[in-house]
DNA sequence: TTGAAAGCGATACCAA
DNA sequence: TTGGTATCGCTTTCAA
């Protein structure tokens, strides 16, 4: 039984009052060096691991975090930027002995709830706000709750502290990359359009378009899952006017255009550029590998935890910009060829 | 401040005794039906959620459950399988006020070190074992510990409690099919050795090719990745006697698998017959669309979380075996044309 | 510097 | 049926 050793067998061990041990082992003043060696040693040999419980109860604090995935029911499978994600948050956290709490909620109402669950119960500190979206509600709902929440990739301005990575250095460099390829006529995937992101990465797109003279070219809201690629493809390339290139809004939708568009017949870069955002693993194995948008979700992840951590502890938290997404050339983007 | 409401201030409010409140929201016999109402109508009133803190520290139990994944650290990206899993079990212990605790590990030290911490501080009442290995020492440590804990997928004769899958009856049913099809030679894409998962398609490939007097096919050791998938097909293609139907112990190697094949040229099915293990979404979209063995991971997610919890109350839990995960034939799997 | 004691917010036992 | 109280494991204040 390894966890059963409280604070109080560390003090009777040690000879002192279970005060004394606490102040010790968290590294609180008023206890002498030799005291803390000899209640450090205590701890030590009883293998004494401080419940979370207990701490919680006299802290006030759960030692804990929380972050909600809104995922389509039919589509509960994660998108692979999470992983890393998580990694990143655990990293930052784990050193300070707090967890991470995942709910996964099908519809937007569910996810609300599971926020509003969370800080009832007052089972997390504090919760992450991830894939904001337009006047999210979530902000209003924290806001009430008095919780402690840090945004992820919002729009400037947006009302908490955040963490964000510059999207359009990348695609500007990708623009400029696909311009440089000969490209006039280059068309966008979008995401739904109420994502703050969705929004930011065609805003991007059109901008950079615009400061090489070029018309946005067509534009199709996907769903940044790799079936919008396939009917955003299937979309896009009907219309008569195609785009020699595409830009999708994520990886997995530029799989699922990339897909499609080969399966289409036309060869990917030779007929057509598709690029993706994220910088996934798997697009890196794909083929042609995809021309992308590297992300970090990793430092954004490791980042958001660090400044959550922060909002809990009651200190001013300043937003956080990590360095830009940039531009990765892989195989499917290439040299323009004329629509035939 | 929805949540500063203690039980304390219900009891107030009602004019009753802590004790009583407590009993009567949780349904415990011992106070009158009309005691009750008027503490139900106190709690409605002012908003009272029970802190877990309080809860946890009295009742001896954190209500959280762990479930550590284990991934390489190259690749943080979860598998598509872990979405509707980790939603499975939160449609069952979301009920109950439990929750999940999700950690990430890179290296599999460290993911014994995470079920050691979880449980050193007491910060979960159980946790899952996913993905069991030869031998896994998690079994062992998870006793030691005297921690709950749930088998995700062992093999008959694990000593904890589990959840399973069959996968004989789906593999025997896609050999039934490949081999209806024309298919003599069957080839198998396995995962790393060390799972059991792994082993037990292996050999559930290996027992119905038998059924049906066939030798084995080539054997190549994937990683139950997109990229492993890719190196399989490269290698298991370039061998003088190929196959002519491949099984892929998961959908993302068979995903890999079938895009390196077609890369090389083969037609998809018609030289090569590809099919998965998993059914995860995604393999829906694929040209040609995957043909799979359909796995439950959301209903394994929810019966693993009742099974936990069970065990977590005391009872005992008996194994659960889900609907065994049934063949679903798309288009990747076709007639078997002689190898040229 | 040290130790005793008061919470924190529940549960659970035991008198009344 | 009630209400008082000990208890869980820790932090924190306050005397000694």
């Amino acid at each position: 039984m390894a966890g059963r050793v409280t604070i109080t067998d560390v003090a009777a061990h040690a000879g002192v009052a279970i005060s004394s041990v606490s102040s010790a082992l968290n590294g609180r003043p008023g206890v002498s060096e030799q005291t803390r060696q000899k209640i450090v040693e205590a701890a030590r040999e009883l293998g004494f691991v401080p419940s979370v419980r207990g701490k919680s109860l006299a802290g006030k604090k759960t030692f804990a975090v929380g972050l909600v995935v809104h995922r389509d029911p039919d589509v509960l499978e994660l998108d692979p930027f999470f992983g890393a994600f998580i990694n990143g948050i655990e990293s930052w956290i784990d050193e300070r002995d707090f967890a991470l709490v995942l709910q996964t909620s099908p519809d937007a109402a569910g996810t609300l709830e599971r926020y509003r669950r969370l800080a009832a119960g007052r089972r997390v500190d504090g919760v992450f706000l991830n894939e904001i979206e337009i006047d999210d509600p979530r902000v209003e709902l924290v806001r009430d709750l008095g919780l402690p929440a840090v945004g992820i990739n919002p729009d400037a301005g947006f009302p908490l502290p955040s963490v964000r990575q510059d999207h359009r250095a990348g695609i500007e460099q990708l623009v400029a990359h696909l311009v440089e390829l000969g490209h006039r006529s280059i068309g966008f995937v979008g995401g739904p359009d109420r994502f703050i992101h969705s929004r930011q990465r065609e805003a991007a797109w059109r901008d950079s378009l615009a400061t090489h003279g070029l018309e946005p070219g067509p534009v199709v809201q996907g769903s940044f899952t790799y079936e919008g690629g396939i009917e955003a493809a299937t979309t896009m390339l009907a219309a008569r006017a195609r785009p020699t290139a595409v830009m999708c809004a994520n990886d997995l939708s530029a799989m699922g255009f990339m897909a499609q568009a080969q399966h289409l017949g036309y060869d990917v870069p030779g007929d057509l550029s598709v690029s993706g955002y994220d910088g996934i693993q798997l697009g890196e194995y794909l083929r042609p590998a995809l021309t992308t948008i590297q992300t970090q979700p990793r430092k954004t992840g490791c980042e958001a935890g660090r400044i959550l951590l922060e909002l809990i502890d009651g200190l001013p938290a300043a937003d956080v910009d990590i360095a830009p997404a940039a531009l990765v050339v892989r195989s499917s983007t290439g040299p323009a060829r004329p629509v035939g």
